[in-house]
DNA sequence: TCTTTATGGTGAG
DNA sequence: TCACCCTAAAGAT
C-alpha cells in the first residue's frame, strides 16, 4: 500500500489519533520490545512523514518507521482485535488503537541519525518546503531512464511503482528516455503532476489518478490504453514492472496531454 | 494448505 | 543485476 501518500495519511490520522495523549506503546510480536518499553507511557508530540519515512516525536529519540513493501498499519476505534503474531508495533490512546506489521523499518533513532536519513531524501512533493528546483538539479546530472530516476528517493521522496507509471503516462513522457533529456518545463508539469496525483491520494486513500476513479496504466498490461487503444505494455525497468502506453509515450509526444 | 503477489530498500557480487 | 528481508491477503491446488 506505501506509496508517500499512504505515509502522508498515516502522519495527519495518527497525529489526529494518538498526538498531545499519553500512549501505551508495546511490541506484540517482541521484535521492537526495547523500544516500545522505553516510548510505553509517553506523551506523543508530533508525527511527521517525508516521502516515505515516519518520524514519531516523543521527547525521547524519535520513532522512525518505514514501510517497506508489505508493511501496514491498521488502525480501530473502540474495541480492538487482538494483534496478529507478526504485529511489531502497537500504540493505544484512549480509545483508539494501531497496529503495525511487516515495516522495513521501526526503530529509534537519535538526532544525528535521523539528519543523516534525512540528507539522503529528495524534494517530497507532499511537503510545502519541497524546492522541485533541487529535484531538477539532481535529475539532469543523472544518467539512465526518466523511469529509474523517478524512483530514486534521492531525486525525489515519496515517489513510488504506480505514481511514476501514472504520472509520465498523464505527461506524456517516454519511461525510457534520459532523464537528463528532460527539460525544466516539462519537469516542472512532471512535478505538478505528481504533487496532484499525490495529494489526490492522501484525500483518497487509494491511488485513483484517472478519471473515474481508475488508473491509466498501472497494472493494466494487455489492457487498451484509455486514450489510444493501444495495449498497455508491461516491463521491468529498475527492478519493478514499468507499465506504460508504446503509442502515448513513444518518445516524441509532446507535453502533458492529461496533467 | 500450499503458492503467489505487493505501491520498497539494502547490500553483495 | 540479483538475492533477500518484512507480512497478509488472494488465488491456486
Amino acid at each position: 500500500m506505501p506509496e508517500g501518500h499512504t505515509v502522508h495519511r498515516l502522519a495527519l490520522d495518527h497525529g489526529r489519533d494518538l498526538a498531545g495523549r499519553p500512549v501505551a506503546v508495546s511490541s506484540p510480536q517482541g521484535r521492537f520490545a526495547d523500544g516500545a518499553r522505553l516510548l510505553d507511557g509517553c506523551t506523543l508530540l508530533d508525527v511527521e512523514a517525508y516521502g516515505k519515512h515516519l518520524f514519531y516525536r516523543w521527547g525521547h529519540p524519535v520513532l522512525h518507521v518505514h514501510l517497506g513493501l508489505v508493511g501496514t498499519f491498521r488502525t480501530f476505534h473502540g474495541d480492538a482485535p487482538a494483534p496478529t503474531s507478526g504485529t511489531r508495533l502497537a500504540m493505544r490512546a484512549e480509545e483508539v488503537t494501531v497496529y503495525l506489521a511487516g515495516p522495513a523499518a521501526c526503530e529509534l533513532l537519535d538526532p544525528a541519525a535521523e539528519d543523516a536519513l534525512r540528507a539522503r531524501l529528495g524534494p517530497d512533493p507532499l511537503r510545502a518546503d519541497a524546492d522541485p528546483g533541487a529535484a531538477f538539479a539532481v535529475l539532469q546530472r543523472r544518467r539512465g531512464p526518466i523511469g529509474g530516476v523517478l524512483l530514486d528517493q534521492r531525486v525525489l521522496a515519496g515517489v513510488g511503482n504506480a505514481y511514476r507509471a501514472e504520472a509520465l503516462f498523464a505527461c506524456g513522457i517516454d519511461p525510457h528516455r534520459a532523464a537528463a533529456s528532460v527539460g525544466r518545463d516539462e519537469f516542472d508539469r512532471l512535478w505538478h503532476t505528481l504533487s496532484g496525483m499525490l495529494r489526490q491520494g492522501v484525500t483518497d486513500g487509494r491511488i485513483a489518478t484517472a478519471p473515474g476513479g481508475g488508473r491509466f496504466v498501472y497494472k493494466r498490461a494487455g489492457e487498451p490504453c484509455v486514450r489510444c487503444g493501444a495495449t498497455v505494455a508491461g516491463a521491468s525497468m529498475a527492478a519493478r514492472t514499468l507499465f506504460f502506453c508504446p503509442r502515448c509515450q513513444c518518445g516524441n509526444a509532446q507535453g502533458c496531454a492529461l496533467g
